[in-house]
DNA sequence: CTGAAAGCGCTAACAC
DNA sequence: GTGTTAGCGCTTTCAG
């Protein structure tokens, strides 16, 4: 048994080896080729690893066969449930092919996304998963290129990388399609950081598109670029006397904030001012009332991802840009939107 | 440049030392004791290593070292934002200390638990956090035991293990008494799923102690084992003719949900109904009405525990269980309890 | 200040 | 069916 230099002990392949009675090989194909060992040797070293609780070491391991088995994360933050609940998806799908995951969070910052691929790299992952703030301009997945690992980006959606997302200018156009049909005529879009993300920006167009094909009375596109002056800002924009009949948000969290503003200015939802989200995150649909919103399947998009990089790796091959998934979305129109009440569309 | 049987190339310490002129020798000193190394080569070394993308091989210096300097970490699921939330806490804390961490979630099972342990355990993580549905009868906490594997656990509460939590049964004790204060004389309480979790079972019996203390005219427990079904089943309380005239939860999920529920049977929270959460929960402050509920510094209890265990591995040492963090909570009452209205407290 | 050599724990040819 | 051997990439004495 291998001391340490310091803390625990642990029992290497030559302990177990040594206490069989048999070659360090035999030990390895019991673990790795249980077939190629006769039925009751296998037997007699299983009991010895199992009682000395011994498991092979897997940096040792990772050095001599050079797969790790290991996929490495980078999101933004896991504080938008929205990432969270992608990544419960990401984490369960690894753990049943039996990979395991190494996630970093960027808090949305460039240099961040770069240091933790590096680290990534350095750690020998053998593909990563990205949310990348913008996928056009990322160095980080430069160096990903570079260094030839497998890699997909989910939430993102770029011809150049491979992806899984949904269609979310489309998605946007239906909702404020579907708002304008119930008959507003006023709409707002409430955005996070467009600098931050390509995603809101790309809801931000979609949303102005459609803004233009109904030909508006009214558009006021009002970015939030931090969540701790959501409120204040949406209820400013609340208070004009021309306020929109109609909050498009480019996310769940911040709908819900408007939601919060839209109280505080006394104004009910949808009676007075209909809100929609992006996103779907779970507690949407159990709020009162219920978010309105376009639900993506977070926790899929994360297994889906999963298992095409774990395809890609497993074949050693790059996964291919153009077998980028869209994933369909479901627009929840529930109890925050509704028509326009008659005095307010004036 | 060592070619991979399969998959992308890498650049090792042989092939760096070779286009420096130098040994692999001093390129690792470059990276690991840069002073013992003369400026101009190490200059050299360190262009010759940023121009090939070079990084060292995380795998063989752990093997070589034995340290990993990774962290295993196993909590119930993300779908909950208040591990998200502490996740957040764990991974911004590891990040700045130069720390990985390898993340499993449990779905709350105990045999998830014991096989993320052991898989941890193989990967030759130097430390774990954990969050376990009961700390006593943690078959995963004594494999952690046996192996002198320094962990910390977080949420939970142990006389025999290190732990990171917040004084929960004192918080409830404190909630239940300013809903009496308020005037509150019929309460009921809604727990999660009691088998799955110490932390539900301790705030329940709190609350008992608490509402035998106050000697309430009536008091309800409702298990809601599944968040699926747990508005339906809240709605079923709300609608007995000697319903609560307060809700108090075991989380602040479960909160949400009684608002819900609240909603559905046309009650307002807190005119008709008041309600309290427990955890803290981000979203929790920009609901309308905001949840009151006895907030625990999620982010920081991650981080905390973080720096508990990286301190102990540092030191070669298992954290001390009498050493235990117990952080200062802070109840946040809010809009969503108000004192009864007179004609419902009969 | 730098190089040579050994070895961390494991697996995969290759022998037998 | 099993053992022997070499070596994955790195760090670390030990020499010089």
């Amino acid at each position: 048994m291998a001391k340490r230099a310091y803390g625990p002990y642990r029992v290497s392949i030559l302990d177990i080896a040594a206490r069989a009675g048999v070659s360090p090989s035999t030990v390895s194909r019991v673990f790795n080729n249980p077939d190629l060992v006769q039925a009751d040797t296998r037997a007699a070293v299983l009991s010895i690893a199992n009682k000395s609780g011994y498991r092979p070491n897997a940096s040792a391991r990772t050095l001599r066969t050079q797969r790790s088995r290991v996929l490495g994360i980078v999101l933004p933050t896991l504080e938008n449930p929205v990432f969270a609940e992608c990544l419960q998806g990401i984490a369960s799908a690894t753990a049943a092919q039996s990979y395991t995951i190494m996630p970093f969070t960027t808090d949305y910052k460039v240099e961040s996304e770069e240091e933790a691929v590096e680290r990534l790299l350095a750690f020998g992952v053998e593909g990563m998963l990205l949310v990348v703030s913008d996928a056009d301009s990322s160095a980080a997945l430069q160096r990903l290129r570079a260094a030839d690992l497998p890699y997909v980006l989910i939430y993102n959606r770029h011809e150049k990388h491979p992806c899984v997302s949904v269609a979310d200018d489309e998605a946007m156009q239906e909702i404020v399609g579907g708002l304008v049909r119930l008959g507003h005529r006023r709409i707002g879009m409430v955005c996070g950081r467009l600098g931050a993300s390509d995603r809101a920006q790309r809801r931000c167009t979609g949303f102005q598109k459609a803004a233009r094909q109904a030909n508006l009375d009214s558009v006021t596109i009002l970015e939030v670029p931090f969540m701790d002056t959501a409120i204040s800002e949406i209820s400013a924009i609340l208070h004009r006397h021309d306020r929109p009949t109609a909050l498009v948000c480019s996310n769940d969290l911040i709908a819900i904030r408007a939601m919060r503003a839209a109280h505080e200015c006394q104004f009910s939802v949808p009676q007075d001012l209909s809100i929609t989200g992006f996103d779907g995150i779970r507690i949407g649909s159990d709020l009162a009332p219920r978010l309105s919103t376009v639900a993506q399947p977070n926790s899929k998009m994360g297994s889906e991802a999963v298992d095409w990089l774990v395809r890609s790796v497993e074949q050693g091959r790059l996964p291919d840009a153009r077998d980028s998934l869209i994933l369909p979305y479901a627009i929840q129109w529930t109890e925050s939107s509704a028509p326009p009440s008659p005095t307010l569309n004036q």
